[in-house]
DNA sequence: TTAAATGATTACAC
DNA sequence: GTGTAATCATTTAA
């Protein structure tokens, strides 16, 4: 059955406004002819069938047709009908507490959104979300060019995501209004209450609330993708400068039995790196990547001894042959400074070393090794010996590697595991 | 072009 | 929080 039958069926039992609409559409008393009865089913009929054909006629026919309807004297009597129908059939209420909670997904992506810069407040076009990946990834300031770039496509990304939303919300907006507007002019021949046309407003904004999700998701998926490009630390890698590596390489060395730097030792390590870094202008090594370059260093070295050997040799030379400029520069100041100083009762006191830089302790330490004519008190007889070949071939015996007192006393079970292993390295003693 | 080297990240343990 | 081990991604040297 189609809804114009059906609809027609259920006048035929309602009755309306006082008078029996038995089928009766001039409401005349009844006389309970057939003929007659049929003859208003007709004129009912009629009227339906020009509301339900209303659609297909031309919008100036459908306008004039509108207005006869209206002015039609049935037509409250209609109106009253439709809606006692829908009273009885219960339309109205259909789906009026719909009322789905926020939507995670939703939720989940207007966070990031906020979180990068792209939705909320300008925040410098994302700079602080570039700052702030930055400092996550612990780099520097050395790919401020990087940043601008990221920072630029970003505001793009935002531009671009905004203008959309406003294109969204307008349309949205003028969508819903149109659609008000006709419910509106709709309530006046059929029975629609406030409460139907904001439940549709409603379904509207949901329908459109999807393909403001899209826009979101794919906003998303672009800031993941510039972020990935930009800002991945693993993308942007340099290496350090040779003058860099060698000062972490001398320390980690010259430190081999417990080469886990201090805060403080690490803190001047980059703060020496940063001086011989050429990685673009600006560049520095950060703290972080100190720890990184041991932490790796540590491994690989662990994982193959022998293939760091030669390395080790290298830097125990060098530092061999600093400390003994060194020490042979402070016997000539003694020699000329203190000429009651013998040379054979040359006596230098710790204290007399309490330098602050790791390489400072490390010629004091190399210092001590080399200064035969004194007596030192060798704190860490206990420590690696390395033989070691200087650049031009001469022997070099008994450069002490490793020897640090602080990193001996500090040392924990971990560290002293290190040196256990380090020590099965094949050395030669001291003579 | 490819393998090695290297800086950074991640998961896990302590 | 720090260090280790595994791994990734990029750079460098052969």
């Amino acid at each position: 059955m189609d809804e114009q039958a059906r609809i027609m069926q259920a006048l035929g039992g309602v009755s309306l406004a006082g008078h029996s609409i038995q089928g009766g559409m001039a409401l005349p008393p009844p006389h309970g002819h057939d003929g007659i009865d049929d003859g208003r089913k007709q004129d009912i009929g009629d009227i339906l069938h020009q509301i339900m054909t209303i659609t297909d006629q031309s919008l100036d026919e459908a306008q004039a047709k509108k207005h006869g309807l209206n002015c039609h004297r049935m037509k409250p009597a209609l109106f009253s009908v439709l809606c006692e129908i829908k009273e009885k059939t219960g339309l109205s209420i259909r789906g009026a507490q719909e009322e789905d909670p926020p939507d995670p997904q939703l939720m989940r992506l207007d966070n990031m959104l906020l979180a990068e810069g792209v939705s909320g407040p300008e925040k410098g076009g994302g700079s602080a979300a570039a700052a702030a990946a930055a400092a996550a990834s612990g780099g520097a300031s050395d790919n401020s060019i990087e940043h601008s770039d990221y920072r630029a496509k970003l505001t793009q990304i935002r531009q671009i995501y905004h203008t959309e939303l406003e294109k969204y919300e307008q349309a949205c907006n003028e969508f819903t209004t149109h659609v008000m507007n006709l419910l509106r002019e709709q309530s006046r021949t059929r029975p629609i209450s406030p409460k139907e046309i904001e439940r549709m407003v409603g379904i509207i904004h949901r329908k459109f609330s999807s393909i403001q999700m899209q826009l979101k998701q794919s906003t998303c998926e672009a800031v993941m993708i510039l972020r990935s490009r930009f800002l991945d630390a693993r993308r942007k890698r340099r290496n350090f400068s040779k003058q860099a590596t060698e000062i972490l390489n001398e320390y980690f060395y010259s430190h081999l039995s417990n080469p886990y730097p201090s805060e403080e030792a690490k803190e001047e390590l980059a703060k020496k790196c940063s001086i011989t870094v050429s990685q673009g202008v600006g560049s520095t090594i950060t703290v972080s990547q100190v720890s990184n370059w041991f932490g790796n260093k540590r491994i690989r070295y662990k994982k193959n001894i022998g293939k760091f050997q030669e390395e080790a040799n290298l830097y125990a030379a060098k530092t061999a042959v600093t400390a003994a400029h060194a020490v042979a520069a402070a016997v000539q100041n003694s020699q000329t400074n203190s000429p009651t100083t013998p040379n054979s009762g040359f006596q230098m006191k710790d204290e007399e070393f309490q330098l602050d830089s790791a390489e400072s302790k490390n010629t004091l330490l190399t210092n001590m090794f080399t200064g035969s004519s004194g007596s030192f008190n060798l704190p860490n007889s206990g420590d690696m010996f390395l033989s070691m070949q200087s650049l031009n071939g001469d022997s070099y015996q008994g450069a002490q590697v490793g020897a640090n007192v602080q990193s001996q006393v500090g040392a924990t079970n971990r560290d002293r595991s290190y040196v256990q292993m380090h020590r099965a390295i094949p050395v030669l003693p001291v003579c």
